[in-house]
DNA sequence: CATGCTTTGTGATAAAAAGCACTCACGCAA
DNA sequence: TTGCGTGAGTGCTTTTTATCACAAAGCATG
């Protein structure tokens, strides 16, 4: 795809803002949830109440992917859903591993919000020698020193970080080694990546920190 | 304090941006890091340098509350870290309440995190009968019924919502209604709220779903 | 106490994101 | 068929957010 910007110079590609894809499942959450109750149309304005969010914005995020809904109609709502799966990748499944297996690490994989939507932890790692070999969650837990051969072998694109934050940036360092893209961290810090390396924390701390700001 | 805009109008008070509200919190944990490792002074560059960000938004987002740093050395780290705390009211304990003690309200309770940041959470509820009643890391499980009473007998001002999405939109009404101004949701739904109700959620599927994007 | 080096605080500027408002496509009904 | 109502797609405008760059302030050194 070829793309003229305002200056008239020549994109190769124009970059999809990352706020723009943050949303995107969001929609797509949506477009299920009304898929299931056997509505086959939605429009904008149906979708912008539904995510407390502008329908003028979710027309403007649908617009950089296609062309998408009918005039006067709205969005087929499998259409939709389908397509913007597709986009974000969503259309196959995806092996994630975890390393960290104490108390925060065996709560993630035994949350049940995962495999349903195609993200499966085939592997589980740890430090912890006495930790080392036990079956948690049908998952044995392996060395640490096994996470570049098992990362290679399950095709694991995805890892996942839920051990102490004194280790925390070394196992990243590891992950990444291991050729790890993609990694979903639960320690309390700003991890170190190469550019290439795409992270995201989750840190229910740092929002009751913000939250208690406008309960003073 | 008045302050006047570049339309020469008066402002009762000038807002600051809730993007600048949710970094604070890093500044914070950055800082206490810092003085327990003995530094007494931080630059704006330092501190971008370790939270991957410019030294210029630091030093801007800072300026919204004062000025804090003194030229040609930096920001005093225990100062700042205080001034910060009180800004964010941190400074004082906040009570919580939790609703929905299935398997990840359990893991929301033991996660050791929220105490030594003064997050306290005093009481939990559930509508399965034969949850409450049980003791769950020294909770007595209460009946949602009792919400209302409790919430002003224990002066709690946080909601913690941690049960299946079937449930979470009638369970964050009953929050608003026993006065909850500030709602933790780990349910992926995007709640319907009052304005002056402050609702963030937790939701690891979303950051995984905008993650595989990038790795198509 | 002058000189040089450092780093803040902040107007001004730039970039990014959101929202507006209008055109035109689509579907339905008479 | 035509005419009307609805709602997508999209340039344009506004608002928000981030960055730049520089004057002024502090410290160290001789």
């Amino acid at each position: 795809m070829t793309i003229m910007n305002s200056n008239g110079n020549l994109n190769a590609e124009l970059a999809v803002p990352e706020v723009v894809i943050r949303r995107l499942p969001l929609y797509v959450r949506i477009l299920t949830q009304f898929s299931n109750r056997g509505n086959q149309v939605i429009s904008s304005e149906q979708l912008g109440l539904m995510l407390h969010m502008t329908p003028a914005q979710i027309r403007k995020d649908l617009s950089y992917f296609g062309r998408f809904g009918k005039q006067g109609r709205g969005y087929d709502v499998t259409i939709l859903e389908q397509k913007l799966r597709t986009i974000l990748g969503l259309d196959r499944a995806w092996n994630a591993a975890i390393i960290g297996m104490g108390r925060l690490g065996r709560a993630v994989v035994s949350y049940p919000g995962f495999a349903p939507e195609g993200f499966n932890i085939l592997a589980a790692f740890d430090t912890n020698e006495n930790i080392v070999g036990q079956n948690i969650s049908g998952l044995q837990v392996r060395s640490i020193s096994k996470l570049a051969t098992i990362v290679k072998k399950l095709d694991i694109k995805i890892g996942i970080v839920s051990v102490p934050i004194e280790h925390a940036q070394e196992v990243i360092d590891t992950l990444v080694k291991s050729g790890i893209k993609s990694i979903l961290n639960y320690a309390p810090l700003s991890p170190e990546v190469p550019v290439n390396v795409n992270v995201n924390s989750i840190d229910p701390v740092l929002s009751l920190q913000s939250m208690t700001y406008y309960m003073k």
